[in-house]
Order: C-alpha cells, then sequence, then structure tokens
DNA sequence: TCGATATATTGATATATGTCATTATATTTG
DNA sequence: CAAATATAATGACATATATCAATATATCGA
C-alpha cells in the first residue's frame, strides 16, 4: 500500500518551490506552533521529515487509510473534506502555509478521519508520529500549543455546525464568502482554485443551490464575481446575512 | 457574576446521592482517564475538586460565560448544546457517568463554547483549570489521555457532521436512536427524560418533524414507542435506514 | 381532585432546497 | 485551431422539511 504519491527522496524534485523548503527552522518564523521548539527539537523534526511537492488536484491522504504522520503545508493550499455518503463531500477546511493538518486519529485509531486534496500546487512536510507524540511527551510547551491548536480547530467546528444545520442557503453562503476572505485569502477581492462544486461542499448544498445563491448576492450588489475572481463590496450586508441565517 | 448555581461549599446538601461521592479514588476506577494517575495526584485533585448537585433542568454552565474548571459528571444525565439562531439548539452529546465535559475554551479563550444542562438529577465534581492544567504538564500519560478523549470526540463530531448535513430526517432519527440505545442508556428497552425538542435539537429538524419520523417507524413496526420509552425493535432495519441516509 | 400549564400529536399548507434537463462558457487536448 | 471535455449557469419541476393551527395528552400546583 502507498498512501503519499511520489514519496521517495526527501526532497522529491527541484522545482520553483525548492527555494522555499529550508528545514524546520525557517518554518518555526512563520508558525507558532514550533516557536516552544529548542533548536535540537527542531533538527530532530528536521531529521524525521519528509517533504513532498504535490500538484493541484491531488490527493494527499484519503479517509480510511493508516494516519501516520503529522503534516505541515509549506506551500499551496489544501482542501480538507469528510467523505460522506453518494460521493457527497463535505469540506472542513481550507489549509494555508504554514499551518498543520492536524487529524483526530493520531491519538485515537491511527486512521484518517478526513481525507485532504491539494487545490494549488502544494508542498508538505510529513512528520512520524513517533518523533512528533514524543516531543508532546517531553515538551509541555508544544503539548500545550498543540492542545491550543485543536482546541481552536474544535471551536470553528462548533461554528460551521451552527452554519450548516442552522442557517438557510444565503447565510451558509455568506459565511463561505467571509471565511475565503478573512481566513484563507485574507484579501479582498481574492482569487480562488476553489470550484462552485467545492463552495457547495463547503455550505453542505448542490453545486446548483451555491450558484444561484451567488448569483443573488451579485444581482443585490453585494459582491463582484467574475468566474472565480471574487470580491466582496458590501461587507456589512453579507456579515448580516451570515447573521440572520 | 454567578456561573455555577448553589456553589457554597464543597458538598453542597446531603442527600439521597451523597453516598455515591466519595472522592476521586472511587471514580479512578469508573473512569479511564484518572487511571494514570497516581494517589498524590487524585488528592491534588481531591483537595481542588467542588461537588454540585443539579436538577433535572438546571443549567450546569452556559455557553459564552468564562470557563474556568474541568467538569466530571458522577450522577445523573447532561446534554450539551450549542445555543445557535432563533433560540435553536444543536444538542452535541449526552453525557453520562463517569465522563468529563471537556470544552475547547480551556486551552484558547477561557470561554464556554456551548452549555451544560442536567437532564436528570445530577452530581458533577469542578476543578480548576489551574490543578488541570499543571496535572497535563507534569503527567505525560494524562496529557496523552487526555488528547485520546479530545479525540475521539472530534471523531464523533465528524459522524455528526455527515449525519446532519447528508441524511435526510429518517437517517438523522435513526443515528439519534441507535446513539441512545449503544451510547447513552446502553440498553434496550430504554427510557429517556429527553424531550420531543431535545431528539429535534439531537437531529437538526422541527420537533414536529422528528414526532412524525417517530410515528413512521413505529407505523413500520421498528420501533415501539410509549411516551419517553424506547424499543428498537428491528435494529439491521434502522442500522440501514442510517446508512442510506 | 381539578384547573392550569406544558408537552405531544396530527393535519394542512408554505417554502427551501435538490434533481433533472438544457444550454453556455471555459479549459484541455490532439 | 477545432474538437472534445469539463465546468458553470439557468429554468422547470419534484420533494423534503418547516411553519402554523388545532387538538390531545400528560404534568403540575393549589
Amino acid at each position: 500500500m502507498k498512501f503519499y504519491p511520489s514519496v521517495k527522496f526527501k526532497t522529491i524534485t527541484v522545482n520553483q518551490y525548492t527555494q522555499y523548503t529550508k528545514g524546520c527552522t525557517s518554518c518555526k518564523d512563520k508558525s507558532d506552533l514550533f516557536n516552544c521548539l529548542c533548536q535540537t527539537e527542531l533538527d530532530q523534526i528536521d531529521e524525521k521529515r519528509i517533504e513532498v511537492h504535490f500538484k493541484a488536484g491531488e490527493l494527499i491522504f484519503k479517509q480510511g487509510t493508516p494516519n501516520m504522520h503529522f503534516l505541515c503545508l509549506t506551500m499551496g493550499k489544501v482542501k480538507t473534506y469528510i467523505e460522506g455518503y453518494n460521493d457527497k463531500n463535505l469540506i472542513l477546511s481550507i489549509v494555508k502555509p504554514v499551518e498543520y493538518i492536524l487529524g483526530p486519529g493520531i491519538y485515537a485509531d491511527q486512521m484518517h478521519h478526513f481525507s485532504a486534496m491539494a487545490i494549488e500546487d502544494s508542498v508538505a512536510c510529513l512528520v512520524d508520529m513517533v518523533t512528533f507524540k514524543s516531543l508532546i511527551r517531553s515538551n509541555p510547551d508544544f503539548a500545550e500549543d498543540f492542545l491550543r491548536k485543536i482546541s481552536l480547530q474544535s471551536i470553528y467546528n462548533y461554528e460551521l455546525f451552527i452554519s450548516l444545520t442552522q442557517k438557510q442557503m444565503p447565510g451558509r453562503i455568506a459565511d463561505v464568502l467571509l471565511y475565503l476572505k478573512d481566513k484563507v485569502y485574507e484579501c479582498n477581492p481574492f482569487h480562488t482554485s476553489l470550484s462552485r462544486q467545492d463552495l457547495a461542499d463547503m455550505s453542505g448544498m448542490s453545486k446548483e443551490s451555491a450558484i444561484r445563491i451567488l448569483r443573488e448576492f451579485k444581482d443585490e450588489g453585494i459582491i463582484h464575481v467574475n468566474g472565480n475572481n471574487f470580491e466582496i463590496i458590501d461587507t456589512d450586508h453579507l456579515s448580516k446575512i451570515s447573521q440572520t441565517g
């Protein structure tokens, strides 16, 4: 069985991204989780880490397969999603650099409970669980930071629950747009590589419905849409739609 | 501000439950999380713990208030629920003894992100966060066990996501009934103190819809319902309904 | 025990949302 | 560059589900 495509060398290919991947020490500056690790500990991870390049559309790991690594995204964008019934997916998050993909399987059944796919060309570092877990045990600051990370993720999941179960379609699409603007691309206007189907999978509706709501927002002058370029014109109005469901 | 009703003494009232509350050592035998704590550590918690008795219907803590304690349920049943829009709640779990209520706020913003209410007369022990966090830092086994607990909770949340967003009403009610039978009451038939509104809040639908689906299941001979007494007759059929959505 | 109140049940109806079919537009490939 | 393919957009329609109103049943307090 082979779960991670093209894992052959520690750094797979020398391409346009290689310049960005200089080991854990450089990532430390961009990420908070590694801040509490000393140089020795960083070197320990560095030693064990496997760097993998994924093309847009490539599966990084699949729900139901063993979860043996901790994953750190250093380049690109990744969607994590639960594969449900009738080939319907629910997108949980869009991950950007430098962030982690922390599946609950690590401390439970060593399985992946969601899938991850690159939506842009991406670079990820894999660190085996043994190394990761031993750091959690030996460094309480790291453990606390990790707990903080998964707690924040958990809080976000509660918001997602309310969005998906108690809001109607306009409210859900508003939430998705605000999430993309504020949390993922952090700019406005923004360009996304997410398809309409992806937007639908983020808001728990059919792609036709997602398209319809986007059109309504456009007609009402709340947003500009041009293909995959989005601009939120009336943030207040969009926030209000998010609030009122 | 007062968040926990009637907290005045370490053991509030001497009533019919008092016999059950003998300190952490006795709870250790009924629960896995405390297994990895030594006697000194248990005494440390015991020293700090506040035992509170709640009557059915009483609020234990409320979403949006500061989260300063770790909570262990030793008697009764508690529902945890997110308070959403338009007075609609989403019940996340039904907690039974001896289990913990682990809010993500502990390691994030020190706030409660859901509410907890006793649905039966209940007894809970509160341990302040300082004590709890220091144990997490000093005892890696305890930290790992805690991580395991919240990971399992997280996995359950993913299942809940799929149930709530991708299944139609019959599938969602089937999931609730199987959850109550297998995870909460662990017997069949079972009696519940949950109202029809609660069942609706667990499955993300109106109470009228919940009632209708229950009636359909009853008419089809899948379950027996008599007030709050439920018996699942055809578990296979119910599981199939859960699967097919 | 009886009225008062909350909860449960049912039916009729409105509405949000999904499905299907069709066309338009973009993107890839030979 | 054109054909082929994937993605996006739109309309007509079906249906799942909520809402409202009415009644029944249970629960509680005096």
